[in-house]
DNA sequence: ACGTTATATAAGTAAATACTTATGTAAAAG
DNA sequence: CTTTTACATAAGTATTTACTTATATAACGT
């Protein structure tokens, strides 16, 4: 698949402007994503990878947790998105499914 | 639906990349993106009607032809996704199947 | 008016997508 | 080593999306 085909797949879906919107401020590991959007965990995992894929996001493992980030290097497609989405501030370790 | 989800997944989708691509340098009328994309006519209008709801392209209807350009103002999402595109000048008035 | 041409809409089907539950893996805690 | 915690992967299901064929509409030509 065309990478711009790919990335705007993957930007295209309300939950994972969500992901992003809360990653502008910084790393956000799985857990805190689970409460956010309210759906099940894996459900989150594939998500992510979607993004992660896409050449969106990075990850970083500390321990058994896993945190998540918006990339460095963006497309000018991708930057325009991220600097369209308003940073959501509520799903910095919320802490009650996880403790990270 | 958010604005930006709605015009993310009419953009997500490379037949209707190929449709703005094809009018990244004027009007187009329906009967030639026919050829260009190898799908059926009706295929062709829904996928307009899809660009058209987003805010992305505008109609102009001209006897039974009915012409499609990109839309003046667009939001700073939609442009960058334009700008990386490039136009795609075979499909201008083919003439196999219309008379445009 | 009638038939033809260009496009849109409707209805049904096939394929892609996003969830679910169940299971696997890897690191930390006991 | 065993259990727990955090996450990923697998498999199945439900929803969405993109096509198909059939039909409707609207303008033009005769």
């Amino acid at each position: 698949m065309d990478l711009l085909e790919q990335q705007l797949k993957a930007l295209a879906d309300k939950n994972r402007l969500t992901l992003l919107a809360c990653m502008k401020n910084g790393e956000v590991c799985v857990c805190d994503f689970v409460e956010v959007l309210g759906i099940s965990q894996p459900a989150v995992s594939q998500q992510l990878k979607k993004l992660k894929d896409a050449g969106i996001i990075l990850e970083r493992k500390k321990g058994t947790w896993k945190y998540y980030r918006i990339a460095e290097q963006l497309s000018p497609v991708v930057e325009a998105v991220i600097n369209q989405l308003e940073a959501d501030d509520g799903c910095r370790c919320g802490g009650n499914t996880c403790s990270c």
